[in-house]
DNA sequence: TTGAAAGCGCTAACAA
DNA sequence: TTGTTAGCGCTTTCAA
């Protein structure tokens, strides 16, 4: 059977209260007897029963936020799925999960949001941030409350979040351009579509990838970069216009949004197949074109856990007062084929 | 605030113990009043507390046991690595987990095992078995005595486990074929090094890579098939015959170890990544490989979640009383390169 | 067949 | 600064 806190009051000769006093370090108690109890409770490999303190504050109702833009969104929807089950898990403790969806990337509405989930009671929130000043101005705010905040999927690294969730997107990159090297005909042309340079999860990744392939494929006689916007169209419009001019090329890889509209121009072109593609984000429209073979790998950045573990960082802080062990918890680069979706 | 067994006694105008009775459709109480309260608790829409019932339940104290052979593989310690975590979990919800290692496939170690863990008071196990009569009839024993099997790994598919965790072999086999479509250079043959023709799982992904590579690269000569048994020595003998007898071999697929023996002749021969070289499993040997740039493509199984999920499934069988959703959970096929690793 | 009550491990309010 | 005690939601034993 394992440790109690009864069991370390009787070691210790002490009653219950005093001794949790000392393991959660409150106020109110003899600094030795604290250290006291703690070496004992230390000694007999004490380890706080979940349910029993779960039960116990079960009637402060602990509440966590979640904040997400874009909602609507493919890539978002598959966050969502590993929020839902948190919520799900959470349940179990008597947590609650409050989630506000924004449609827009709205900074206003935004810094509404996160007053909205403090005025209902959060004490953590998990968000997708973007970096503006008033943004981070409330993240800090929130912290000197003592509302944790944790980013996901974009991060505002000098802010007082006490955790990042998200891709590693210089890995992302060079990750596709070791595939784009194993695929990739010799002596040929790439070309990179990214999604707006002010984006630096996408500038993350063209940059890796750029590196990268440089690095292993000498051969490769231009790498070109255009911007897409993440918009179907314009990524069409720059294909179409890109073949035209270089004949040469063998390659392409998207930092972001746009595959449908590439495909597209391959499709009327006959070159799927043989023009590679590489891109990211395992999106409805972006597998389509996978299976279809127009695509040849997507790289995955495990949004379920983006959604999942950012609440479960959170519960741990509220409930258990563990800081998360890393600032910055990258999720795993998944390589898919058609074959392992 | 959740609606609770209290509530709905108040509100049923009988006890709490009445309520519990009603509701966990136990024996001793009156038919249509424990009818009347189950609808009553509906329409409150009451949802147990499973803290408030893992708490009462916890002087039981569930036991629940691991049953692994060949545990000094590598492969195995990454199984252990997802118990471990399990069990770190599972300590949190005061449930024992009982690991039994075993060195060798030996079956009669293994029926002796099975029945110490019953003797430890073990009501469920998870189990790597492999097809072989007298286990099977010992999981089936089990299982009519209320004990739950669970099979990882390995599975014996018409027993009476409740559930299996691991690896599609077809599909995994099908993945590699995608991969090596696309690195094989045009007209070469292919040679596939399988472990044992006895062990299904490797013969599924023999199967599934011949079947797939066959459908989408009509143009490969001629598929070779032989075995090495888990041995590099075997493997690098039958690669040093295969290729002195077959010149036009462009790539190469294990299903199982022997990679370093492959990839001795290969750097012997200078034809490090000329060669293509797919295999399976994230070991140490295997990654070393594939970082030397020997290996092309890994495929992971996800061993964590082999020894995770699990005893996870378990536990909700003999906590909460949930059968798993699915009779085979298949883990992901993981595709890494030396990036993503 | 039912009700009453103890207790699982923990927290927090109140007393001392 | 400490001890005592009343729950949190549920199960289970003992009486009735």
């Amino acid at each position: 059977m394992a440790v109690t806190i009864r069991q370390i009051a009787e070691a210790a000769g002490v009653s219950r209260g005093t001794v949790d006093r000392a393991l959660n370090y409150r106020k109110d108690i003899n600094k030795q007897q604290a250290e006291r109890i703690r070496r004992i409770a230390g000694e007999m490999g004490y380890r706080p029963n979940r349910m029993g303190r779960a039960l116990a504050l079960s009637k402060n109702h602990i509440k966590i936020g979640v904040l997400i833009q874009f909602a609507h969104t493919a890539f978002m929807q598959r966050i969502m799925k590993g929020v839902d089950a948190a919520i799900e898990e959470m349940q179990r403790f008597q947590v609650e999960v409050i989630v506000k969806l924004i449609e827009d990337n709205d900074t206003d509405q935004t810094v509404i949001a996160m007053e909205q989930l403090r005025r209902e009671g959060c004490r953590g929130i998990a968000m997708v941030p973007w970096n503006e000043k008033k943004i981070r101005d409330k993240i800090d705010e929130f912290a000197r409350e003592g509302i944790s905040i944790v980013t996901v999927n974009g991060d505002i690294a000098d802010s007082e979040r006490i955790c990042f969730v998200g891709q590693d997107g210089f890995r992302s990159g060079c990750t596709a351009a070791g595939l784009m090297a194993e695929v990739l005909p010799l002596n040929k042309d790439v070309l990179i579509i990214s999604g707006s340079p002010a984006n630096t999860s996408n500038s993350n990744r063209a940059e890796g990838f750029r590196k990268e392939i440089t690095k292993i494929r000498p051969d490769v006689k231009n790498i070109y970069i255009e911007y897409a916007f993440e918009s179907n169209e314009t990524a069409e419009t720059i294909c179409r216009k890109h073949l035209a001019a270089h004949a040469e090329t063998g390659g392409i890889y998207l930092t972001a949004a746009g595959v449908k509209g590439v495909c597209k121009v391959l499709e009327e072109k006959k070159l799927t197949g043989i023009i590679k593609v590489i891109s990211n984000d395992l999106t409805d429209e972006n597998t389509e074109q996978l299976i279809k073979g127009n695509v040849q790998f997507l790289l995955g950045q495990d949004p379920y856990s983006q959604g999942y573990r950012p609440i479960q960082i959170l519960f741990e802080k509220l409930v258990d007062g563990h800081d998360p062990e890393v600032k910055e918890e990258y999720t795993s680069i998944e390589i898919k084929t058609k074959y392992n979706l």
